[in-house]
DNA sequence: AAATTGTTTTAGGTATACCAAAAATAATAA
DNA sequence: TTATTATTTTTGGTATACCTAAAACAATTT
């Protein structure tokens, strides 16, 4: 198997497995990583050979231990770039993953630690999600999902789930970034959709797009 | 074709071509890509078909100018890398082929002319080759390596044609590095080995290490 | 419990990147 | 010019990463 798609698949399943707490689907990973499911099945088979995931045949996958370290690594890779890319080289929020998602394969260690010392070791990167430590060390937050919210309570936007490039301009339209203060003012029985005001201005959210913002209760 | 096969082997077929003046054989092609002679006809003929080369049978190959154009944005990025490692992030001269050999392949314009804006758009790289600027204009210098070099006269070092890390050490703990003068003492008949002398010390350079040494007479 | 639906696996197949050994061709020496 | 040597190509083969379609299995509904 080749190092980058390794990589991937042990990226994808840390993605998807909610900090090793669930097992992962092939439908899933399917998904994420553009592979058909039969694909997908080949893989983990492989990847189980390595010992790098635990893969139980029709029921899901999950890491080992050595996997886990692994995938860390690439997170931490991917984060570090991202932030290095905004903080340091003026690129936004919504352009970085796309490169990271190559750079994140570049493997050596002195690089990566370098570029993490400039940024002064952050521990969250432009999309609010968590930067593992060299050691592999991650903050676990317990944020909560944007739809996860009730009415006429206060939140702080902490990160987003989705990082395509449309949905984070979507996003910076509207000055929901990272930051902002919130307030629920109603949720649609009908579509499960938010209004809420920011900024002072009232928009309405989607369900979708509601569950891939993260909030924190202030 | 994977695009990074297809990189490698035209920044290669540049690197042999002596500025595209020369076919370049399979053998030496087979050599600097770590593959076999077979490997390397099938692969020219693919690069042939992708009009990327001029691939003569059994005579040797060449770079159109649609492969010359992508040779040289390779070049472009490897050369940007290392210079930007080099002053940027503190690595030695002697670290940074590895690393731009894998970054060099990171395809995003606005990346690499940020990273040349940042160095203030350099024309030399940590070795002394010379970078194409984003439209792939390249300069041609005529120096001469330091085995063509004649007694008595003096020269300063221009550059370096290995870049294997042992080679760049060794030059180093010689202060054999990049802006040295030097004057040619003897150069013995027996081996064509040279001696010369260098921030006021003499020593003695195999034939074989003055083939990769690059200097401008003064 | 049976039937339906959704998910995963198996079986069989294509395309690509490589290789070793033998054959063909080109370059060089006699 | 012929023989010898070096290089290149051809032939036939392996390994890998992917795919589709069909079969098996698990989860959900009736
Ligand atoms: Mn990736
Ligand atoms: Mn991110
Ligand atoms: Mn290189
Ligand atoms: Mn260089």
């Amino acid at each position: 198997m080749r190092q980058e798609t390794i990589e991937n698949y042990l990226k994808t399943i840390y993605n998807l497995s909610a900090n090793n707490t669930m097992l992962v689907g092939n439908q899933k990973l399917s998904d994420k990583l553009g592979l058909r499911p039969a694909t997908v099945t080949e893989g983990l088979r492989k990847l189980h050979d390595l010992k790098h995931v635990i893969y139980e045949k029709s029921y899901g996958t999950r890491l080992t231990a050595s996997g886990a370290k692994l995938a860390l690594s690439i997170v931490r890779r991917h984060r570090i770039w991202e932030t290095y890319l905004t903080k340091e080289l003026g690129f936004g929020w919504d352009e970085v993953h796309e490169i990271a998602e190559e750079l994140e394969h570049i493997k050596n260690d002195k690089l990566i630690n370098k570029l993490a010392s400039i940024l002064g070791n952050p521990i969250y990167d432009p999309h609010g999600d968590p930067i593992p430590d060299a050691k592999g060390k991650i903050l676990k937050s317990n944020f909560i999902k944007l739809s996860e919210t009730k009415v006429k309570n206060n939140y702080k936007v902490m990160g987003v789930t989705d990082h395509s490039s449309s949905f984070l301009k979507y996003l910076e339209k509207h000055r929901l970034i990272i930051g902002a203060f919130i307030n629920i003012k109603t949720i649609e029985d009908f579509d499960n959709s938010i209004i809420l005001s920011c900024q002072k201005k009232e928009l309405s959210i989607s369900a979708k797009a509601a569950e891939c913002i993260i909030v924190e209760a202030v």
